[in-house]
DNA sequence: CCATAACATGTGACATGCTACTCACGCTCG
DNA sequence: CGAGCGTGAGTAGCATGTCACATGTTATGG
């Protein structure tokens, strides 16, 4: 279906930028704002403001924040702003509750489904996050974190399930670099995915079950460590990034 | 031209009277018609049109189709129109196989936290889509059978499933009330929801979640054999489900 | 008769105007 | 000094205007 619109001579693509809408964009950026923190939990942000940022009118920033709101990360209160909702230990629980119900058993169809080119992408998505352990860059390891599980979820062979799971993994706010980012904690889960890669490769569904098990039990615990219950109010941080790329 | 269009997808008096923003509104009368068929699926629909239909603006149209997009009934082909996508065996199958994961643990759970008050609320809710059995009303039949099914979840203790579980529910259409609808099946399908019901007031997890796994994996038959739109590339894919553990 | 170009039409995406509403702030009055 | 109140700034929600573009139709050249 996603057939080849091959053309041999495609004339100059307009390479780089796909045809993505301005509320495609805002909904990345400002869900990404949200997610590390450049938007604060609690508060209460105008659409307008958000559009001067962004250098949009107000109406993409609007369309991207109800979006958001129908995926539990904002609330709009009538002629008040949309606030940021902050995530509780409760509300990760709930999200982890629900990934390791989908997660663990979608491991082991893909073990049983996966192919070699999976594999490939796989390793080369570990070989990244290899590279960002060493730095310490929470953001671009958190990144191919999300990848990888991306790739491991399609290997299930449910589109939605990626989705799905997609959508609850944005739910989850993680703190400051100073908090999950500890360079043993990121090696730790540096491991716990090399363990999963290599059960998929022995093609053994049970071993992938349980890695991925351990692999979410123990992300959970890092995050709820890493969440002293609210406010956090990173320091310094730049009030809000310019315009989106 | 299109001769049709009788309906006038009256978007209904608002009920009670809460305060509900017209894009909510759009959003309901939009998906209710999408599910029962009054927007056939693989048509073309511009927002204007619809606008017109429901008599607003293009603005809480369009806001609902997005929404709607994202939840995958829909979605925008630039300067063409917003396309209602069908659902092929395949998605039910995928459906269907993500609410076997969820929806038979969350049973289960339900079966150890579920209260006095909660047990009264299914029963009437039960009594309900009894009613219906005799009528073979299958839209009200089909939307206490909803109710049914976010009650328990809810009685689960996680506030997302719910959520999670309505979208996916939302994905399903069921064809006009000649397949489905026939009284042998709602009769069936409401012995299946007794049966859940007993389980949970004898309080027998096991047997809480059997009861809903087979009760899940009969709906599924049903839907499957109410689709006549094969249309080739449906039927054949195994789908993953009934694997949990 | 066919291929191609020019045009007309309809569309989503985005910008902007408008209105009812909320709420903080300062003023008045007791 | 404090409480009540009006008022103005700011907001979401909705309506409408504008524009580039995709597509169907007609005109034109071979």
């Amino acid at each position: 279906m996603t057939g080849g619109d091959e053309h041999p001579l495609a004339l100059g693509a307009l390479d780089g930028g796909e045809r993505q809408t301005l509320t495609d964009r805002a909904t990345v950026a400002i869900r990404a704002a949200i997610v590390d923190g450049r938007l604060r939990a609690g508060e209460l942000y105008s659409v307008a403001r958000l559009a001067e940022r962004l250098e949009v009118s107000r109406t993409p920033v609007r369309e991207a924040l109800l979006l958001l709101e129908r995926q539990g990360m904002v609330r709009f209160e009538r002629n008040r702003g949309a606030r940021v909702l902050k995530s509780s230990a409760h509300d990760l629980d709930e999200v982890f509750a629900l990934r390791l119900l989908l997660e663990v058993p979608a491991a082991r169809r893909a073990a049983e489904l996966i192919g070699a080119h999976e594999l490939e992408q796989l390793a080369e998505v570990l070989a990244a996050m290899r590279e960002h352990v060493g730095d310490a860059d929470e953001r671009a390891f958190m990144a191919h974190d999300r990848r990888f599980h991306e790739l491991l979820l399609a290997a299930a062979g449910n589109r939605r399930l990626v989705g799905v799971v997609g959508s609850l993994r944005d739910f989850v706010r993680f703190r400051g670099a100073s908090t999950v980012g500890r360079g043993r904690d990121l090696s730790a889960i540096y491991e716990e995915h090399v363990r999963i890669l290599d059960a998929l490769r022995a093609g053994d569904p049970a071993a992938v079950g349980a890695a991925m098990r351990d692999h979410l039990v123990h992300t959970r615990e890092l995050l709820l460590a890493a969440d002293p219950a609210g406010d956090g109010e990173a320091a310094g941080e730049p009030p809000w990034p310019a315009r989106l790329s």
